[in-house]
DNA sequence: CCATGCATTGAACATGTGTTTAGCATTTAA
DNA sequence: TTAAATGCTAAACACATGTTCAATGCATGG
């Protein structure tokens, strides 16, 4: 990175340094000292910069999520599904940017609902035509369940370093990821239960306490 | 909360309302100050009776893990399995102490990790169970999914907001649980694919490259 | 060459927050 | 009753960190 670093301009040196801290420490324990060392300024010009270091998160933000939406569009027609392989297969500036948004997702951050509703869009679309053609089983809720996968694709992606050591690893990583592959899709394929006992006591029990709507 | 505050000890209360505010906001962004102010004493005495910021969490953390433990005891044999319906029916202070140890698995506390090395051992164990007597699908990695589905209850119940969103709620509560039963009822009976086609893929995937690194 | 403007810096400032300290009040023990 | 210990507080302190400011260097145009 230092060898492409000494041709940016002090902005995108400090932006993609920026980027790193926010993905790495999250934006609240980042600080702007480190970031302006990491891009080799000083903090002063952070700020002459950019303001203020939210609004330095705000053009991180922006910057990010064009990144991925623009590299989501060249993979048309297959998008941002599958997260997996696709975080597999990538550079590590990849990884850096999903990092990040993750960490926009986790704290809320405008650029982030955008983000998932595009996933939760797509994934939703997906859902449907695969319900259409008969590769996907009929769901009470494809809104719901595809809200569902991609909980549980970010989830993944951002496994607690608790779970991962539960595994036998330090912290997330692919090796976990590709551990966690095959399980996920059994899951996705057979199901866990072998009856629908639990699921039609699950019926039962949101039609005795209908706390719903239409 | 405030007619039982009086009759407690100011250790109790200050421990009582760390917890809460260590829940709602995490331990970095809980200040001492509001700590105290909860508990209706001064700054200082939280410091006179607990050492530090960091000591107060500790005594926090093992009194949420003995809560826990100690009721998941009480509900032997079902222990801490289900975890939807078990907060759902519990009182508004054991949803508290869920989300505290939630918060404490997010910042990898040594108390969270042996409340999920707790709840991943007693998951394999029904795992393994339900794949004895044949109410569950054999897996190829049964700790793996052990994991996993400690990682999907984990992932639903601190579902960030803007997925929240996505479903058309504000934030995560028991409404949003509610409407993600089904669904998740639904995908671990049938699974999603009616075919083995992305397992087999993925098997065939893993078998060629089965540890590569870029 | 000078002047203007931009990039950049180091130091100072402001604030939030964990912690320390000195002191006060109340209880307890001799 | 006095003295020590305990519970408790307000203020001060220390430090991290976002931000401001004055000054310096350096380019470009007149």
């Amino acid at each position: 990175m230092c060898s492409a670093s000494s041709d940016l301009t002090a902005q995108a040196k400090i932006r993609n340094a920026a980027i790193a801290h926010f993905a790495q420490d999250g934006f609240q324990k980042a600080n702007l000292r480190a970031i302006a060392a990491t891009a080799r300024v000083s903090a002063g010009l952070v700020i002459h910069h950019f303001g203020s270091k939210e609004k330095l998160r705000s053009v991180c933000d922006d910057h990010v999520l064009r990144l991925l939406v623009q590299r989501a569009d060249e993979a048309r027609p297959s998008g941002m599904q599958d997260p997996f392989r696709e975080y597999l297969s990538n550079p590590e500036e990849y990884r850096l940017q999903v990092q990040y948004m993750l960490r926009a997702i986790e704290e809320d951050m405008p650029a982030a609902a955008t983000f998932v509703n595009t996933l939760v869009d797509e994934s939703e679309e997906i859902l449907r035509a695969g319900i259409a053609d008969g590769t996907m089983h009929p769901s009470s809720d494809v809104r719901a369940l595809a809200v569902l996968s991609v909980l549980h694709s970010v989830a993944t992606l951002t496994m607690p370093p608790p779970l991962a050591r539960a595994l036998g690893y330090e912290r997330f990583g692919p090796d976990v990821l590709r551990r966690l592959a095959l399980p996920t899709l059994e899951l996705y394929t057979h199901g866990l239960f072998t009856d629908d006992a639990a699921l039609k006591a699950a019926r039962a029990a949101l039609n005795d306490s209908p706390q719903e709507e239409d």
